[in-house]
RNA sequence: CGGGGUGUAGCGCAGCCUGGUAGCGCGCUUGCUUUGGGAGCAAGAUGUCGGGAGUUCGAAUCUCUCCACCCCGACCA
């Protein structure tokens, strides 16, 4: 490609409203423009990218015994009403009416229209099993799109789904996919790992997700480096302590704390490790108000509170239930002389905690020195209910965890009956019995790897593409290209024969400045780059340099070019 | 939805406090010079100052209101 004759929409400087590096350098690289909040143009250059990643996508996809299909965007409500989750999905899902005022929605997932066609078109054992998938727009209407493309509200996705006669051919089937994925992450040239997860508002009951792992992700993945443990720490374990509860040593003795209101700020204080402080949470799970513990080091797992018995759903408490239900305001809140009836529910370090400091449910103090049993009731209910942290033993027995965070590209799910129940899509097996179909269901974000691959990938000068996904695998930069009959001859003379190995060349030939084109080609990411100047034509070379690279080779033309073949072709 | 912030040329911003000719850098157009890391000189074009209402002789600037966007918390590929 000349980029004379193509479409460069680099920039010098981002928008202001990118926050992300990767978000910032596909604007400035022209990949994408931003239209609305979370919807964005695909540019040129940005299209080549993410074709780049369906079709190695849909390769993988095909190899696995998966078939390409192509569902509507556009999805009649009735669908979602069968399945139930048009009163469920919420505001996320967009809602749309036609012109006679039928009510649409703008798919945000394909469950139910892959689960009609299943009911449809599957009628015997004898066709099953089968896989379908596509790679489509999707609509969600995010509470807060950010990221650029990372959590936009439009976005192409490929999701799967696959039909079974029985459980065991579901699990081979989610395994075959697993492998699939992590087949398809590395040739994306990605850094990744497969964690377990929260199968979350999608149902069913195994799952897992592939994670990115860049340090600006939004996830956070507990792993053990000595074992294959590895999940989102929404759902790792924490363990129970291994030591009982120590004995009393100290009394109860109320300390004014005035101001202090966080256990990091009453620690310092009081001179005590944070470790022994006990922070109090306030929820309501419907009309009933409750307290949660946790350690003052620790962070509260809301997904599993929410798992807790009679606890689903809940809420924090606001300023004005705490004062009627503790008589004090936040801040000093703590287990001490609660009412009977107010539900206590401890964590399990905390359960194992003796001699810890906590608020003593008045205004401008806490307690220390204060044991459950002696000053206090024993919780009413001990359960794992904080985040994991790094140095946490793992829940396989193995080591101790370590934290990393990561950017969710994919995710498989074993969905089971759960579509195919309540909306009567079943088969006649061996004994001709109508049977659910057992369903999973395999999604990876397409556009999202875009901006992962970005995020994981880049310098201080730009992108700095894998090479599976790189818009163009070479780009060809001649320094005078206008002026120097020797220049442009060798540099035409290149280019036809990089193109006619197959190799993708963007071919610098707007005759700007070479700063302007070496910037340019840094920021886009392309991964090999070939100059061609009147300087070293004359040492009848040609400078070779990977994108990685600090500096530039030079090489006789036909050594860079054999070395180009071998590594592209 | 709650809390914080920003809207001025295509992009990045100043001007606003203290009302009085709409500015800077980049980009864009034309010409000349330049040509190995985002060029120099000269000449130019581009604005409902987010919208509406109000105060005032006069509003980018003060007041009210609406809107959009961004950032921090509840969602997910």
């Amino acid at each position: 490609m000349r980029a004379s004759r193509y479409f460069l929409a680099t920039l010098k400087e981002a928008p202001a409203d990118a926050e992300l590096t990767s978000h910032k350098l596909m604007v400035r690289a022209g990949l994408i423009r931003r239209l609305a909040g979370g919807i964005y143009t695909w540019m040129p250059m940005g299209l080549r990218v993410t074709r780049k990643v369906e079709a190695i996508v849909r390769e993988e996809m095909n190899r696995a015994g998966a078939i390409e299909l192509f569902m509507p965007a556009v999805q009649p409500a009735e669908l979602w009403q069968e399945s139930g989750r048009w009163q469920q999905y919420g505001p996320e899902l967009l809602r749309v009416r036609d012109r006679h005022d039928r009510e649409f929605c703008i798919g945000p997932t394909h469950e139910e229209v892959i689960t009609d066609i299943a009911r449809r078109e599957i009628r015997s054992y004898r066709q099953l099993p089968v896989h379908f998938y596509q790679i489509q727009t999707k609509f969600r209407d995010e509470i807060r799109p950010r990221f650029g493309v990372m959590r936009g509200r439009e976005f192409t996705m490929k999701d799967g789904y696959s039909f079974h006669a029985n459980y065991g051919d579901l699990q081979r089937e989610y395994q075959n996919m697993y492998d699939t994925y992590s087949r398809i992450f590395s040739r994306l040239g990605l850094k990744f790992r497969a964690v377990a997860a929260d199968p979350g508002s999608i149902g069913g009951t195994g799952s897992h997700e592939f994670h990115v792992l860049a340090d600006s992700g939004e996830d956070a993945i507990a792993y053990c480096p000595s074992s294959d443990y590895a999940a989102n720490v929404e759902l790792a374990e924490a363990p129970a302590p291994n030591a009982s509860r120590g004995l009393p040593r100290e009394a109860m003795q109320k300390v004014p704390t005035p101001g202090q209101t966080r256990c990091e700020e009453v620690a310092e204080m009081l001179g005590v490790p944070l470790k022994s402080t006990v922070k109090a949470i306030a929820v309501m799970h419907g009309k009933e108000f409750a307290l949660l513990l946790v350690r003052g080091d620790h962070a509260l797992n809301e997904i599993k509170v929410q798992k807790i018995q009679a606890m689903d759903p809940f809420r924090f408490a606001n300023d004005s239930e705490i004062l009627e239900h503790l008589g004090c305001k936040p801040g000093y809140i703590g287990p001490m002389g609660v009412r009977a009836g107010i539900r206590v529910v401890a964590d399990r370090t905390v359960a194992a905690m003796s001699d810890f400091v906590c608020g003593a449910n008045e205004e401008g103090f806490h307690l220390r020195g204060v044991n459950f049993g002696r000053d206090c009731p024993e919780p009413v209910q001990i359960a794992d209910i904080r985040k994991v942290v790094a140095g946490d033993p793992s829940p396989d027995g193995n080591g101790v965890l370590e934290i990393q965070r990561g950017i969710e590209v994919g995710h498989v799910f074993q969905l089971r009956t759960k579509y195919s129940q309540v909306m009567k899509a079943t088969f006649l097996d061996e004994t001709g019995n109508a049977r659910p179909f057992e369903m999973g269901c395999y999604g990876i974000g397409i556009t999202r790897i875009v901006g992962a691959a970005v995020e994981q990938n880049h310098d201080e000068r730009g992108i700095v593409f894998p090479e599976s996904i790189a818009p163009f695998q070479v780009a060809l930069v001649p320094i005078g290209y206008a002026k120097s009959a020797a220049v442009r001859d060798a540099a035409d003379t290149l280019y036809g024969e990089l193109t006619a190995s197959g190799i993708e060349v963007l071919f610098d030939d707007r005759d700007e400045r070479p700063g302007v084109m070496l910037a340019d080609m840094e920021l886009i990411g392309i991964p090999h780059r070939l100059v061609v100047g009147e300087r070293s034509l004359k040492e009848g070379v040609v400078e070779y340099q990977a994108r990685r690279d600090s500096k530039a080779e030079k090489l006789e033309k036909a050594e860079a070019l054999a070395r180009l073949r071998s590594r592209l072709c």
